[in-house]
DNA sequence: AAAATATATGAACAGATATTCATATATTAC
DNA sequence: GTAATATATGAATATCTGTTCATATATTTT
């Protein structure tokens, strides 16, 4: 098999693209803030929606992008759906970003 | 004084704000790669640019961005610049985000 | 002094992305 | 069954952002 393309600093292009794109999918308000509601507790879209202040519908979009990034996770009860994180890196996440912007 | 903003998750606005500013400013391939040049050790923007396969310029600017998000730190000697790592909080987040791409 | 080199900067353009709106799907209530 | 509710989705748009290009600043060399 071909030898991973590899950047002169050690990372290859791969890797670097899924990390930046990690935080990339951190890098944003809403998302922030919906992570940070989903953090505190299961939620249900309506009311992340409310906490955030959001419309239902650009929540609901963010939280695709989550999920997909493998950040959160859903169950759905009825015609509800919660969420929850899906591991805990985006509270050590978290906690490592707000030690820096706090005066890093 | 006036009460920070809140949202119903507890966290205020500003600070949403400035997290997701240091997620977003970590959140591109090019920034990602230039990090971990530095990281590696001191680097001229020259050889950066080579490293990473940009040009001098575009590199320059994202320098400023990583400044300005005080995530590198510049040392002039001569004609050149070099930069390296302005705390480690890069590196553990860079850490954490690994464990989290390189499945979850 | 001028020329050359390294980096920085502003403006402009191209590509990415968040939000809105309209609509679709799924589930419960009637 | 239909109506109502909760969430999801696609397309369109408006905003943001990365890169390029031209140019400026600072430093060294000749």
């Amino acid at each position: 098999m071909p030898k991973p393309a590899r950047t002169a600093d050690g990372l290859d292009e791969r890797t670097a693209s899924d990390l930046s794109e990690l935080f990339r999918t951190i890098g944003d308000t809403s998302r922030v803030r919906i992570l940070a509601a989903v953090m505190a507790h299961e939620c249900k879209v309506g009311d992340i929606a409310e906490a955030v202040g959001n419309s239902e519908s650009a929540v609901s979009h963010h939280l695709r992008h989550l999920r997909q990034m493998r950040l959160v996770r859903a169950r759905k009860a009825g015609r509800e759906v919660f969420y929850s994180l899906d591991d805990d890196h985006v509270v050590a996440l978290f906690k490592l970003g707000l030690e820096h912007v706090r005066h890093g």
